[in-house]
DNA sequence: CGTCCGGTTGAACACGCGTTTAGCGTACTA
DNA sequence: TAGTACGCTAAACGCGTGTTCAACCGGACG
């Protein structure tokens, strides 16, 4: 294994459990060299930052590859079970998350085009309620869980110790699953009134794809 | 206007547009004193974080006093009005989310507890439908909705200029009001199976508040 | 008038940061 | 065997940071 991969490998891992304000003297002791190493090897703090996103998103695609092919709540569970292994990528991910840069909201689009195709799967099965809109749905669907996952796994942090992933899902999910699967079963409204009435709205109409009603100052 | 207020005040802004690695000069500057002078009031730059913290969450509380007054839609739709006014509030706030501290850890109790009791309101008009565990609920809908309007606001800012939060606000609406409304009144699953088989679990039940199975190997 | 005192400043200090530079050793090459 | 390119280190540089310190200024009080 080349000292590069090394000290980049280092770097995923030191940056993840401590956040992208480590110092590179701090990555280079990990990974058992100088300083002054890092600046050769990757040009400077960004090039080495930029170099491990690289990084991580190959992996990411690689592994996607596997767990695309067993979709599903079996994959997911899958992935589950493999994020011990993978700890220190899902650590710097969720850094990346939270400082922004472009890892984060590349893999965001990745997720929504999954969850789209996932939907579409299960609305051909019949598993899945159809969706006047289903980019919107998938949309929002990624958003809101990546979004709570991130909220909760940071607000779990706050202590200096590196926080064990595994399990913080683990709780998430015990904590979530009740009220998630009511609301996916039974929903949150008693009655179709509320979403009728937006859907008798421009914007509502506009969103369910359908033609919206004239505006009453519109041309035509 | 004491000096040492508009010091803080210039703190509050100054974080929220530029984060918490922004230097004691910056502020300064902003505030129009020396450098000095802030350690002087606040003793350290630590000290100057805490008291914006305790400031913010005094004014929340003197806000919420009211806005509680008018609960529900309405009181949403005067909340976010409100956003344009308490814009450099809304910005530390998020900031402080996203950097941790227990700030956002105090404000998601809060807002937890007001979910509470908005729903229990509502399911007593018969305006929300009941839940196997309200508080769980509760808990679920706040992480979900504020883990999402984070995440959503963060993907937006990326550059560095600081970021019209209440156009931001009304884009999520428009994006996620469909979608979510769907899910409220329809649910995503077509039957009960999977509520129903998660219910039958012994995790299920005691999410229930249900007593829960015997266990095989249990005493008794 | 003299004195004191809190608010305020500007310069300075110590430190950690990212980065640069000079040089060492080693392994390949002609 | 001499030459050379490369991986690598140790030390230093320049800068920005939070913080400290001595001095100053203006008003209140004896």
């Amino acid at each position: 294994m080349t000292t590069r991969a090394r000290v980049r490998d280092a770097a995923i891992t030191v940056f993840g459990n401590h956040g992208f304000g480590t110092g590179v003297r701090a990555i280079a002791t990990a990974a058992g060299v100088s300083p002054g190493l890092v600046i050769h090897h990757f040009g400077s703090k960004d090039g080495l930052r930029a170099e491990c996103d690289e990084h991580v998103l190959r992996i990411i695609r690689e592994q996607k590859a596997e767990a695309v092919s067993t979709p599903g709540p079996a994959g997911a569970m899958q992935a589950l079970a493999d994020i011990e292994q993978y700890a220190p990528l899902v650590a710097y991910i969720v850094r990346s998350f939270q400082a922004g840069g472009g890892l984060g909201e590349s893999l965001f689009e990745h997720m929504v085009e999954d969850t789209t195709q996932y939907l579409e799967l299960g609305v051909a099965t019949g598993s899945v309620r159809p969706s006047r809109n289903p980019a919107a749905r998938a949309r929002y669907l990624t958003l809101y869980n990546v979004g709570a996952m991130l909220l909760y796994l940071q607000m779990r942090a706050d202590k200096e110790v590196p926080l064990d992933y595994a399990t913080a899902i683990r709780d998430l999910a015990t904590d979530v699953t009740l009220p998630a699967l009511e609301m996916y079963t039974e929903g949150l409204l008693p009655d179709s009134s509320m979403l009728e009435a937006y859907l008798a709205t421009e914007d509502g109409a506009a969103q369910a794809g359908a033609a919206p009603p004239v505006h009453t100052d519109s041309p035509n």
